[in-house]
This record gives C-alpha cells, sequence and structure tokens, in this order.
DNA sequence: ATTAACATCGAAATCGATTTCGAAATAACC
DNA sequence: GGTTATTTCGAAATCGATTTCGATGTTAAT
C-alpha cells in the first residue's frame, strides 16, 4: 500500500542526485551512457532512477535541443476514408520513429489554415505535413513554413507552385486510365462530375478525362461535364437525377469520387437504370464501401496508406537533414494507381 | 527583398531587450501587461515586437508553466466512421479552446496502448481522453494516469472499475430499444451478430438484447447468437450465410455495427432473400453508409460528435481543477441514443 | 620520486520565459 | 525640507536537462 502526499516531489535529476549524494551533472551522465562516470556511481543512479520511474522532463528536453519531436498533420476532412487512412498510415509510422502527430483540420477554409500553420509553428513543431485546402490562393502561408526552417512536406492536394517535397498520385494519368476504361468497354457517350474548378486534382482529373476523349476520337461534349461544389453524395445522386431526365445520350459517368459515384448509383437503382448495361460508372479513391454497393464500384485506387508513409519518410529525412544544417534536396514523389474493374462497368 | 542570412538570430525576449537597451524582464512585463512598465517603454516593446514577429518559445513557457497545451487522444481505431468523427469533434472544439490534439491508435493491441500512454505521459499532456481497446483486462495503465495527476476522461468504451469520468450511451437500452424495434415490427425469431466477449458495450448490447427477448415473452435461443471477433463486414457476409445455409427459422438480425450489417445484406442480396420481406435488419452506430446501401439500413444513432464534445468538455473542467489544485468530481454522462428505421426493417 | 596519463567528478553556463523582490527615481504630501 | 507614495525598472532565481571545461585524485611510466 502507498501512501500518497498531498505534495509528491516532483522526480526530477536534481531530487536524485541529492539523494544519492553526487551532482545533477553527474547523475545526467550517467544515464546517457557518458565515459567519464564510475560503474558504481551509474549503477546507483540507473537503479534509482528506475526505482522511481523517472523519466526526463519533456519540456526541459525540448527546450535544450530545441526538439519538440512532435509532428503537424492539417487535412481538409478526417470524416473521409482517404483522409482517416493517410492519418492511419502517417501516425503508426511516426510513432514508431519516435515523432508524436497533431492533427488539425481546415475544414476547407483557407482561414482556419492559415491560423492552424500559426498554431503549429508556435509549438514548434519539428515538421508540417499538409494537404490543402480547396480555396488555398495565398500561398504566403507556406512560404512562411519554409521560411521559418521548418520541414514541409505537401501530399495529394499540393500547389505545385511551392518550393518543397510533395508526394502526389498523377491524377491526370489516373482519370485518364478510369475513362479509357469506359472507352475499351464500349462507351462512347461519357459524362463526368467534376470537382470545384480551383483544386488541381479536380483540374487535372477533368483533363485526363478530355484527354482519353479527344486521343480515341470520340467528341468532347461541355454539356456532359457536372460540376461538384462540395463533392458529395447529394450532388451524386442529384446530377443523375439531372442527367437523366436531360434525356441525354449518355453511357458512362466518370465520377470525381466514389462517393459522388455512390450518388449516381443509388439514383439509377432507384430509377431502375441498369448498371452497368445501361449506364457505365467508374468512381475514384477505392474507399471501403466501394467493394460493398451493389452494384460494386469499379473505381481508381488512391493508395492513401501509401501516400501518408512517403510523406512522412520524406518528412522525416528533412528534418534529420536541416537538424545536420544539410541542404534539403526536395523531391516530388508520384505514386502508381491502378484501375479496379468491378461490376459498374462493362468487362 | 529580404536577404536570409545562414545563421539568423532567433526572436527572442533577450534579443527583443538588448535591441531596445532594456532589461529581459522589463520585456517580458511590457508583453504580458504587468502595470510596473511606462506606456513608452511598453509601446516600444509591443512595436518592436510585433515587427519581428515575435513569438514566445513555447517550450520555455512549457517549462515555466508546466502546461504543455496539448491532449492525448487514443483511441482503437481511426479509419472508423464513429471514431473518425468523435476525432473531428475533438480535434475542432480543442482548437477553439486554446489547445492542440494528440492522436494515437492503439490498434485494439493492449500492449500499443500501455506504451501510448507512456508516451503521453512522458509528453507531459495536459490531459487524456481514451476509448479503450477490447483487450484491456489489466487496468494499471489507467491507475497510473491518474497517479500522475493527469486529468483522464474515457468515453464509448469505457471500464467501469476506473475511477474517472465518462462519457457513453446506454448500450443495453440502445439495444434494448433496436430489438424492440424489430419485435414491434412483427418479428419473433430474431439473431444476434454479436461482438467479442470482453468489451462492455459489447456484452451490454447483448444484454440489451436477450432482455427484450425476455420481456416481450419470445425465447432466447443461444443458437441464434454468432460472435463477431473483429466485427468486419466480411464477419457479417459470411454469419449472415451460415445462418442462410443452417435452415433456422429467423426473421430477424440485429447486428453489433453497421458495419456487420451491411454485410449480411450484401449476402442476402447476393443470395436474392429480400430484405426485410423475408428478412428484416438492424445495425448499430448510423454510419454514412447505413443511409445508402440498398435497402437502407435500420440503425441506432450512436452520436460520435456529442460525445467527442461532451468528452473534451469535462476534460477541460478537470484540466483547470488540478491547475487550481481544486478536487475533481468525476461524472458518467450517458447520451441518449435514437433508432432511425430506413427499409431493411418493416414499419 | 617525479611526471604523465587517466579516471572520476562537479561548477557553471545554457536553452527562453516568467516572477519575485528590491532598488532607484520621481512625485506627492505634511 | 523631509518623509512617504508611487512609478519604473532590473538582478537574480526558477523551471529541468544538457554539456563544456576545469578540478581533483589515482595509477602508470620514467
Amino acid at each position: 500500500m502507498f501512501i500518497i502526499f498531498d505534495y509528491m516531489e516532483p522526480v526530477t535529476l536534481k531530487n536524485i542526485a541529492s539523494e544519492l549524494g553526487i551532482s545533477v551533472t553527474t547523475a545526467s551522465k550517467a544515464l546517457k551512457n557518458y565515459p567519464d562516470v564510475s560503474p558504481k556511481t551509474r549503477k546507483a543512479v540507473v537503479d534509482l532512477a528506475k526505482k522511481l520511474n523517472y523519466t526526463p522532463n519533456s519540456f526541459a528536453v525540448n527546450l535544450r535541443t530545441k526538439e519538440s519531436k512532435i509532428i503537424g498533420l492539417i487535412i481538409p476532412e478526417i470524416v473521409h476514408h482517404f483522409f482517416s487512412s493517410v492519418i492511419n498510415a502517417i501516425i503508426k509510422k511516426a510513432e514508431k520513429k519516435g515523432y508524436l502527430v497533431i492533427t488539425l483540420q481546415s475544414n476547407e477554409s483557407d482561414k482556419l489554415e492559415e491560423k492552424q500553420i500559426d498554431l503549429l509553428l508556435d509549438k514548434r513543431v519539428d515538421g508540417i505535413l499538409m494537404s490543402l485546402s480547396n480555396n488555398r490562393k495565398d500561398l504566403s502561408p507556406l512560404k512562411k513554413i519554409i521560411e521559418s526552417e521548418t520541414p514541409l512536406v505537401l501530399f495529394d492536394k499540393i500547389s505545385k507552385v511551392i518550393n518543397c517535397s510533395k508526394v502526389i498520385i498523377d491524377d491526370r494519368k489516373a482519370a485518364y486510365s478510369a475513362t479509357k476504361h469506359l472507352i475499351n468497354s464500349g462507351c462512347k457517350n461519357i459524362a463526368h462530375f467534376r470537382g470545384p474548378l480551383n483544386p488541381q486534382n479536380s483540374i487535372d482529373r477533368f483533363l485526363g478525362y478530355k484527354k482519353a476523349i479527344e486521343d480515341y476520337k470520340l467528341t468532347f461534349d461541355k454539356s456532359l461535364i457536372y460540376t461538384c461544389e462540395k463533392v458529395t453524395y447529394k450532388e451524386g445522386y442529384n446530377f443523375a437525377k439531372q442527367l437523366h431526365l436531360s434525356n441525354k445520350k449518355v453511357d458512362a459517368i466518370f465520377a470525381i469520387t466514389d462517393l459522388v459515384a455512390i450518388g449516381a448509383i443509388t439514383y439509377f437503382n432507384e430509377a431502375n437504370i441498369k448498371i452497368p448495361e445501361q449506364i457505365s460508372i467508374i468512381g475514384f479513391s477505392n474507399w471501403f464501401m466501394a467493394s460493398v454497393i451493389s452494384p460494386s464500384l469499379s473505381t481508381v485506387d488512391q493508395p492513401g496508406n501509401e501516400m501518408g508513409k512517403t510523406a512522412l519518410k520524406l518528412l522525416l529525412k528533412e528534418i534529420k537533414a536541416t537538424k545536420k544544417g544539410k541542404k534539403i534536396e526536395y523531391k516530388t514523389i508520384v505514386l502508381p494507381t491502378d484501375v479496379i474493374c468491378r461490376n459498374s462497368t462493362k468487362k
């Protein structure tokens, strides 16, 4: 039975040292394996430290070493399969490497995003990982990170202009493959439910779609492009309805996201329109539900785990380099994507 | 155009003070609105601080104030709708209150969970929020948190034995309501796809189910209980198949989770068994896909956002109390749940 | 015995901000 | 004028760990 005192002495080096009648210096050295400590003294210190459950005060260590061993992560949305799998990968790997992760959600607000950057810099995190909000136009907050000499790695939703490491997929190529898959299965009039006009990956997916249409001698029809503002299930549903009621001759849809695609599928199921016989649908992301919905959704696999892992790997490398005062070489890593054929498209 | 020197002087109070020819003390006081600073000096300090973009070194502040302004959060799984919405709520509200959140994922491993507790205590977070892993039996790591005088609030997956604040739903009552809903719609032979044997909420949901069966004079049949080990889509699918092939007389299923329920739905859809005509299904959680699957899934709404918010509120209150040396009153808050009727059950 | 080499230790500075306490200077009062 | 308030400032201690550098004492070498 332990008696807990109202005021318990904190376990510090000072305490350990005075308990053993030695100096703080020696106690510190004993625990850090300095050579100039006698075996006897070292053992005494190590034993007492273990007995008292000593752990170095991280505040003091941070101040001394100028490292926080914390990484900042800013993403637009947490409740989102792709991002939560990225977070997952980052947190796990970071922990293994001795870093903890502070996660923030910009909620697609650029103002909030800027505040969060400041918060992380004030906390003096060792590095920052970011996937940009759709609304980001002013890049000065990002430059501020770089000027503060805090390593920065952008992933997925990046800015090409910013000079730092990046991890992305080739959205244009992936969208091209998805569209090609539709064309190869015999579709000729392919609509595109695209994302908002600003974000680079939304633009790229549109361009990939368009290129495929043109490469395969189909005619690009502007009226078959529907622009999602919030990229929601509801929008997918509504655009599918609009498309259907418009009586346009369309035999396939490439949706910016699985969520949007599933919205469309739901509408067509309700309207008794057969997928893929009457209309083929392909999504983007390959989140869990794509394999579960009926019919199961063909899609482009977007490797969230891989992206998180590589982004963190790059960041840690830069943190190490910065610490040594070495120059950093910025890399842009493009991860491969695969088209996954399921039952919402013809073979 | 700025010239960036190889070695930039960090902006510290010391620098500001020496620049203005005053002491560090006065500079500090000027910025913290101490009364014993002349207006002229104060203005000079404030202006220079702004000009140089001074922010106090958080490492030093932490060391001095013994606060990190960081909260630790440990959950079993991130890629999980319920938990990601909890995280979401916590992070957002914490930020508003001036706290950042370090998130860790125990991955349902008790060993990992213990390491993570140590990590957070070593980092000297101001408080810890936890949802326990299924495998937790040894409660000493939790007691360690409490003994370290770090405020702790458990939510969702809790331990009743631990003396701290808790935020939960009444799983038993919620499961009772769900089962009652099935009974009221005319079902008489109700199977239960339950969760693992250890976790309290899995036990409680089972007990709620059983109580409803007994209260309404149906016979409890042990052979209609299927125990998920990992609570996955696949298990739901497989148990549905087993159930079907066993030729047991069953007209309804109460599944521990929407995910499991959706697994079952998928199987029955494939097997051409009509829902809810031939079999009714009700899930638990109300994650997004429940409204999207076909047929849409009746379920129990588990208020993730609300839970995150209240857990954080309790924690912040305890942090404040601890700081003032006040005694903490532990509360257990039970959040209400609703049965949501959709198309997988009869009216 | 004397010097050199080595082993073992600790005082003190440092990281940067905060706060206590007292000193100095000025203003206000009788 | 002398005393007391008031204003304004800064030296120094503190938070806890780390690291440099110098001081001992001990042993080995000549």
